[in-house]
DNA sequence: CCAGACGTTGTT
DNA sequence: GTCTGG
DNA sequence: CCAGACGTTGTT
DNA sequence: GTCTGG
């Protein structure tokens, strides 16, 4: 699950969204994030984490880092692999020493504004896009190293935790990103106040909130090279997808939204659709 | 002790 | 770096 | 994650 | 099916 994304925000929105709306963040390697409408592992995003100082102090910062785990061991003449540890399962992340290694000091966070998942159909597979109903920005829970290449350039990356999946998304996968939703999350993931036990039994959970929502795009977007808008624009569902449900041996049992008669495969319709700010009724979980 | 691995997904 | 296997 | 390629021989 | 590239 999660390896596809929107990231389209500005460092601000990013702070904002990693409950560091009042202060600026320094920010770091920036001109090396790209915002797009469909990014992949290997891409630069826009990372929030606490910045050890010389004196102690940890102050926040944006720092661009690829998507796709390279952990420092790796070997200075080897390729980095992005694709190998672009998530961490949630689940065995403390048993695992490529992950557990990064839980004590290495913990960031990820904003994007949303995610794609493809549900498979036979041998069809569609594209949806999964994102808050009111706009505001997704924060994952992720885990950043770095690594020194072969002709000393440090090279910074992270990987997101993924948990199993929300009841509500369950009939489009089985694992999800896990999303930080309220400012005690993100804070209790960034500074660890609390211990790790309670921290993952607290916050890295999977998000079963109402207000994550979805809808299907066009199958153009999985070539990693489409980009744009167009990427979340909704489509109308395929007659292909009717015929094939037809044909289903069994009915979709695990569906909430069977018993309102809504179609789970398009939950959100009134949202705009285009980019622009709107003023949506902002709800917290 | 040293050597070697260290991961997730989905699909069958 | 740190854990597992021999 | 998805998309796209996936091969050898001989001859010029 | 399975590997490579993005």
């Amino acid at each position: 699950m999660c390896g596809r994304a929107r990231c389209t925000l500005a460092p601000d929105a990013v702070g904002a969204a990693c409950g560091f709306g009042d202060c600026q963040l320094r920010l770091i390697d920036h001109d090396r994030y790209r915002p797009s409408y469909n990014v992949s592992p290997g891409a630069y995003f826009p990372v929030v984490h606490y910045e050890a100082k010389d004196d102690g102090e940890a102050l926040p910062v944006v720092q661009a880092m690829k998507w796709g785990l390279v952990p420092s061991f790796t070997k200075k003449n080897e390729k980095p692999d992005h694709y190998r540890m672009f998530n961490a399962r949630s689940e065995t992340v403390r048993e695992k020493t490529s992950f557990s290694r990064l839980l004590p000091a290495k913990r960031c966070l990820v904003s994007v504004e949303g995610f794609y998942e493809w549900k498979k159909d036979g041998s069809k597979k569609q594209p949806y896009y999964i994102h808050f109903q009111d706009e505001r920005p997704l924060v994952f829970a992720c885990l950043y190293d770095s690594w020194q290449d072969a002709e000393g350039d440090t090279l910074f990356t992270f990987t997101i935790l993924t948990t199993r999946v929300s009841k509500r998304l369950e009939w489009l996968h089985d694992r999800m990103p896990v999303i930080l939703a309220s400012d005690d999350a993100t804070k209790a993931w960034l500074e660890l106040g609390c211990s790790l036990d309670d921290v993952f039994r607290k916050f890295v959970q999977p998000y079963e909130g109402p207000n994550l929502v979805w809808y299907p795009v066009t199958s153009a977007m999985g070539k990693p090279s489409f980009n744009g808008p167009d990427c979340i624009k909704e489509i109308k569902q395929q007659k292909v997808n009717d015929i094939s449900r037809f044909f289903k041996r069994k009915p979709q049992e695990s569906n909430p939204n069977a018993a309102t008669g809504q179609d789970p495969e398009r939950e959100v319709c009134d949202r705009p659709r285009d980019v622009k700010k709107t003023k949506a009724t902002a709800s917290q979980s």
